[in-house]
DNA sequence: CTCCCTAAATGGACTAGACGAATTTACATA
DNA sequence: TATGTAAATTCGTCTAGTCCATTTAGGGAG
């Protein structure tokens, strides 16, 4: 297989939405955040083009948290995006360190048997019972992430309800188990909005999000917990602190 | 904290593609890495639907690195995704840590005054010059990533020169200026890919994109660098390790 | 003036089709 | 048999439109 053949001279065409995304991205640089963009239609005709084009330039741009589009009313300029740092704290601690309000409503709390994954990543026999907690995450009551964490149920009894009662996870498991998770491996991948999760963050089915799975650890290894996070790609910037 | 707030029984109705594109997946999990699916014509009279609406159920699942498309030829099951660490080591580790060979190709190098974020970034006053290296990365031959590292020409003269001749940044930094950085802060977002990044990376324009921005510094806090990776969105998840 | 209802305007979803570009296949020819 | 060329196939891009859902603005009734 020929791979890599010299991409010397690559300067491709650049397709005829990608130059209105670059219009449309011009005239953004020159308004304020809240400000309204020509609706599609007007642009349409304006830039010589179908209304199919116009969407896609425009859809790019609001995956990319610079245009926010509002059914009925018309489509904006976006705030800047948020960044939001990876460490290994609590949403609670984090949202603190931001400077917001965090909070939680539980969206499920389930027993279930483990999933291939989710037992592979908690070291569990299949089959295994797990707990399923979904959660939407807010800061500042505006919806941040939908959460699912998964958790051996032979280690954690009675999980839920103690769940129920506190708004920190983190916090359930030290006070009530004496478990303190000291590592953790954090992956992060890029997925269209399922419906359910679009809906739940306020956003369009299919658009861009960051998908967080946080993979965590006692001191001797053991693992604590497994979560997959959705997080809206157009609002939030991960932040990752490295050192040597 | 309100628990269980009545999410209003979010259960929205899905719209048509995302039903085609559950059908899709299906299909993806009963077939092996390089199975060819059925053609969009085919499935748009299986499925009784528009080639539009087929395409975007198609479009988001080679986005989620589950489908690959080849022009006049056909859409074939992917290979699984290839994670990817973020650590405080140069390309060329990371990539060997993984069982690769690294290579660079060098696609600019020039001498540029800074834009308003590089300048800040680096703590430079606005028009200082800086280099501007714009890097293709490969790893055993295949494009991985395309970096745009910036560095102050003030702080490091001659480094184009060195460059040219070296296949990592950071060993020409330790080596010809005796700096090493020991810190980072790596920001990670999506965006949809522009012309030229999809062309070098052997993807679509519009395509998504996980984009990496390091911005490294000595051990006194001084900025060292600023670096723009462009990553397939489709092709590589990103890991980070955490520890309290 | 206040309130409610309707009409207009706007984005959201989808359709049917045209043409182009890249690849594969079939076939004619040497 | 080997090779070059044309045709068919496939995905890539774009058009022009329909219909729906939501929001907004305006007008009428009280």
């Amino acid at each position: 297989m020929a791979v890599n053949a010299a991409p010397d001279q690559i300067e491709p065409r650049a397709p005829k939405y990608y130059l209105v995304k670059r219009h449309l991205l011009e005239l953004i640089e020159s308004l304020e955040p809240g400000a309204l963009v020509p609706t599609e239609r007007e642009l349409t005709v304006t830039l010589a083009t179908s209304r199919t084009t116009v969407r896609q330039a425009l859809g790019e741009l609001v995956g990319e948290g610079r245009l926010v589009r509002r059914q009925g009313s018309g489509t904006y300029v976006a705030e800047p995006k948020m960044t939001w740092p990876l460490q290994m704290t609590s949403f609670t601690e984090q949202a603190a360190a931001n400077g917001f309000v965090a909070s939680a409503q539980l969206l499920s709390a389930e027993r279930a048997r483990a999933t291939g994954e989710a037992a592979a990543r908690l070291r569990l026999p299949p089959g295994a019972y797990v707990y399923r907690i979904e959660r939407l995450r807010l800061a500042d009551e505006t919806p941040m992430a939908v959460e699912t964490s998964h958790l051996s149920v032979a280690r954690f009894p009675g999980l839920i309800k103690a769940v129920r009662r506190a708004s920190s996870l983190y916090r359930v498991l030290a006070e009530s188990y004496g478990i303190k998770p000291v590592s953790a491996e954090e992956t992060i991948e890029t997925r269209a909005a399922p419906p359910r999760e679009a809906a739940l963050l306020g956003t369009d089915t299919g658009s861009p999000m960051l998908v967080l799975g946080r993979h965590s650890f006692e001191a001797d290894g053991t693992p604590v917990e497994w979560v997959r996070s959705w997080y809206r790609g157009d609002r939030y910037t991960f932040v990752a602190k490295l050192t040597v």
